[in-house]
DNA sequence: ACCTGAACACCGTTCAAGT
DNA sequence: ACCTGAACACCGTTCAAGT
């Protein structure tokens, strides 16, 4: 009588409680802790009852992968620097997908997330390399989001006690990371000058 | 009698018998194929049988993973333009990469393979960039692997009829990593001119 | 429309026992 | 040393049935 909005006796299950929950289960016991089942026990249900909120198991991790990316920083359209924004839009997305590393494999199975917030983010990004005089912005495009995934991929696996020559700790990684978009960008300007 | 090499009645399971199995079985059905309950039933042996000759399914992997890097084309260790001998290497691997495509998602997730043949390839990498006067050897490999890795991944989840502008084709992909390898390549020579 | 019980067709791995 | 039978503890998904 106090507001709640299931008012008989059932679970209630809802769409966004399943992807709650589904985030709460890849935080806490990561990639291979995230089953039907255990979705399904954590919400004190049977596990085909999820049937009725996600299509399958695919749908879910999607969605999951298309949200993260709400997250990215992305730089007003008309921002002074084109170069430099680029440079931070593709650091925010590194950052970004960092912070979800267990959905990172995913990214690059399915070749990135293709919702609503993974295409917002492309346009965005192509817009910065054609002000940027690139020659062939959809080329460039697709390298800078291969690199960075690819990228956040290597990273994210790494084991937590890290600092080897075969294993570098995230740290070393990110720097790694800076550098090589930085050497990409110039090579990319270099080709557009030399145009 | 006639030079067999199994005396007895027994299967006469091999190390060498169960990776050939393993590649087949990864040819024929892709890595979601590769069970080793599958693979113990094409060796007409029980599943638990496999456990004598490799530890677990990772190990059985790593060893899978290790042994496509011997098909790689390396240079001479005295070719003259060490610029262009990195860029067909790092072309090489693409190439061998994705004559193995159900693989690349495990080079990603162990961040390549790390068995002999993959520490040679990183040794003759390391020298040729030394002798292209690169300032930060180390970390120029390190992103030329993820480069390369990260691409094939991208290319290796490719649908078999692609070409649309969210699903490139394996030839534009192609084209894709050559241009941003130069791009790369280009950055990483631009920052040792510099100095 | 939404949920359950039960089942189907699978996994990787371990253990005790045989030869 | 190598293999088997049987089991353990899981998977994703479907189907018929209930409310």
């Amino acid at each position: 009588m106090e507001g709640g909005r299931a008012p008989g006796h059932r679970a209630g299950l809802t769409r966004t409680a399943v992807l709650r929950a589904a985030r709460e289960l890849l935080s806490e016991h990561g990639l291979a802790g995230l089953s039907m089942r255990a979705l399904a026990a954590r919400l004190d249900v049977a596990p085909n009852a999820l049937y009725s909120h996600v299509a399958n198991k695919t749908a879910l991790l999607d969605a999951l992968l298309d949200d993260v990316l709400a997250g990215v920083e992305t730089p007003a359209a008309d921002i002074e620097d084109p170069a430099a924004a680029l440079h931070r839009l593709m650091a925010s997305t590194y950052t970004v997908l960092l912070d979800h590393s267990d959905l990172v494999p995913l990214y690059l199975s399915r070749q990135g997330a293709h919702g609503p917030n993974a295409q917002r983010l492309g346009e965005i990004t192509a817009a910065l390399l054609r002000r940027a005089d690139v020659t062939e912005p959809t080329e460039a495009l697709r390298v800078l989001i291969v690199y960075t995934i690819g990228f956040a991929a290597f990273t994210s696996h790494l084991p937590p006690g890290a600092g080897t020559e075969q294993q570098p700790s995230a740290a070393e990684m990110r720097g790694n990371f800076d550098r090589g978009l930085d050497w990409l960008l110039t090579g990319i300007r270099a080709a557009a000058d030399r145009r």
